[in-house]
RNA sequence: GGCCCAGUAGUUCAGUUGGUUAGAACGCCAGCCUGUCACGCUGGAGGUCGACGGUUCGAGCCCGUUCUGGGUCGCCA
């Protein structure tokens, strides 16, 4: 061994003994006649005391070194409470240069999260020196282990599923892997575990798990990261939507609860909110409940109204209180609106009794009454206007909605609040090719099933398909599968699929579903996403290793790369 | 693929209206210092201003192209 402790670990019950402690040189203090260098390691900093100039030869910072010594202890006046170990310093006699650090380095370790990303990921195994960003490593491996106790103690089994697979038809684009013995053939890596963790349930598994590694070859986000990323992927057997929900909220819910580091964590039950209700509330499909504003669908109000620019549209009014502030700031809302691609937008102020505001002169009496009585409002408040054509008038009242919880101060930085999103549409009209497709996840089960798919206009058929969402952060979606091939054969008929392509898609779940399918649901947590806002870093990349680029390559080792003839050869690849 | 922001010393940044030899802090190097802990003091080295092209008597600064990183829209069943 080349230590006896770690440099976390001196207290004064190790003063007297001879002690031998290894890490990195954090600093050297030179005073002249004596030394001071600060070791560190995962663990703590040691201070080391050294009145010999010639042991320091060649010791540099970050220099990998092992000291032996005397655990003294210091003077009163010389302990350093900000030191765990700052009772005590090791007077040594002699260091051990075990890896020098040569040249200058590319930037401080103890700033290194200042420094600009592009160098960071380059020298990542510096970065990762940094206690802040070892930190979120540390704390993503406990999470790990967190969920996987967890998982195990509700009865769920860890099964990993191929990497290389097969190129699933639709969702994103594939990470395609060429075959050498199949010329001309290609492996993907895995989008999600979907048509797995599905046949795992036609097995018998029954609750079936994985930490699983999942490749998308799109476009990256500050809370995406491109090519690959982890979820907490589950599916169960014999269950409705709400068992799944039930184990959604046990899992993330406890998950939250211990790892939120003093953050409120909405209690289980998480709200329920249909998809319709959310998009007319809060203007998106994941909704940041912190924000306490809420939408309200004016429409009907309006519709007698003589007020040009709001005949026949869709109409919202969103309600806050302004009062602490100026002219100023209703300019910049309009500034904001118009950014967003707003024509407009509209506002009236109820103080002392009287509407203040453009629109104004446009409303009675009775209906400024409706205003104060039924949506309701209150002296001091405002109410602001979202009008626009139907595909986007929910959309901008969700970006008003949120301007004004940032510019109000309406979001509690310490609080996680959960909500499921339920009833997803099933179907949907493409914007461009007007065609029906589905809105989410080919495997959902419409609800209502065949009789539904038969009956009902399509677009107004609902799935077993929810999201979780935190913090207007989608964590998940799920659903409850579509095990039956019959409805199957249906669903995929009114999203314009005939039974062979659907055989040709996804034959092995087609045929697997003729050997006696379980019902099924499942969904899959997010688990870098989990670990960004436990961390409370904004983005995905600091709770991550070795992160890719936003342009999905590789800084450190350099993929993507070339490689040589003979491989591509190999794999029957000519480059053009 | 579109749009926005950034790129100047090892690092983080400043750099006026286009005008002499491009600055600061930290880091690095040397010297001094026996109780510091972000030690201190003195001195020094360190720059193809991302790259290419253009405008100009003159470009870090203006224009065009391009590369890299970040953000965002599209995309992410």
């Amino acid at each position: 061994m080349l230590r006896t402790h770690n440099c976390g670990e001196l207290r004064r019950a190790q003063i007297g003994q001879t002690v031998e402690l290894a890490g990195w040189v954090d600093t050297i203090r030179d005073h002249g006649g004596v030394k001071f260098l600060d070791l560190r390691d995962r663990y703590g900093i040691t201070q080391l005391v050294i009145h010999d100039e010639a042991i320091l030869a060649g010791v540099t910072r970050e220099s990998a070194i092992s000291a032996r010594g005397v655990c003294r202890e210091r003077s009163d006046e010389t302990k350093n409470p900000k030191l765990v170990t700052g009772d005590v310093e090791v007077f040594s006699q002699s260091l051990e240069l075990l890896g020098r650090a040569k040249n200058i380095l590319p930037f401080e370790i103890a700033e290194s999260k200042q420094i600009r990303e592009e160098l960071r990921l380059k020298y990542r195994y510096l970065d990762l020196r940094n206690e802040a960003i070892a930190k979120n490593i540390v704390l993503r491996a406990e999470i790990v282990k967190f969920l996987r106790q967890k998982m195990d103690t509700l009865g769920f089994t860890e099964v990993q599923t191929p990497i290389l697979t097969a190129s699933s038809p639709e969702g994103a684009r594939d990470y395609l892997v060429p075959s050498r013995k199949h010329k001309g053939k290609f492996y993907a890596l895995p989008q999600a575990p979907q048509q797995f963790k599905q046949l795992l349930m036609v097995a018998g598994f029954d609750k079936y798990y994985q930490i699983a590694p999942c490749f998308r070859d799109e476009d990256s986000r500050g809370d995406r990261s491109p090519g690959e990323f982890y979820q907490l992927d589950f599916e169960m057997s014999f269950c409705t939507q709400e068992d799944v929900l039930t184990v959604a909220e046990d899992v993330v819910g406890d998950t939250f609860a211990k790892f939120a580091d003093g953050k409120r964590v909405s209690p289980a039950p998480f709200v329920r909110i249909p998809y319709a209700e959310s998009m007319l509330k809060y203007g998106t499909d994941k909704p940041d409940l912190r924000n306490p504003l809420v939408i309200a669908d004016l429409t009907e109000f309006f519709a007698d109204v003589e007020f040009a620019a709001f005949r026949g549209k869709p109409i919202r009014g969103i309600v806050a209180d302004c009062s602490e502030k100026t002219r100023r700031f209703f300019d910049e809302s309009l500034k904001f609106a118009q950014s967003i691609g707003m024509k407009g937008l509209g506002y009236l102020t109820l103080t002392g009794g009287e509407f203040k505001g453009p629109i104004e002169k446009f409303l009675s009496d009775e209906k400024k009454q409706w205003l104060v009585d039924t949506l309701p409002m209150t002296d001091g408040q405002t109410v602001f206007f979202v009008s626009d054509g139907a595909d986007v008038v929910s959309k901008y009242a969700g970006e008003i909605r949120s301007w004004l919880g940032r510019e109000l101060n309406l979001i509690d930085d310490n609080a996680f609040e959960f909500c499921f999103i339920v009833d997803f549409p099933m179907y949907e009209r493409d914007a461009e090719t007007r065609e029906i497709i589905f809105t989410h996840n080919p495997f959902s089960m419409p609800q209502g099933g065949l009789d539904a798919l038969n009956s009902k206009d399509p677009l107004d058929i609902l799935a077993y398909q929810y999201d979780i969402v935190v913090n207007g952060i989608e964590l998940s979606s799920g659903a409850v599968r579509n095990h039956d091939p019959e409805i199957m054969k249906k669903a995929f008929e009114i999203a314009g699929y005939d039974e062979d392509e659907l055989k040709q898609r996804f034959g092995a779940l087609y045929t697997a579903f003729q050997y006696g399918a379980p019902p099924h649901a499942g969904m899959a947590p997010g688990l870098d996403r989990m670990v960004m806002l436990l961390a409370g870093e904004d983005t995905i990349r600091d709770v991550i290793a070795f992160p890719l680029s936003g342009e999905a390559k590789d800084l450190l080792l350099g993929a993507p790369g070339d490689v040589t003839e003979a491989q591509l050869r190999d794999v029957h690849i000519k480059l053009r």
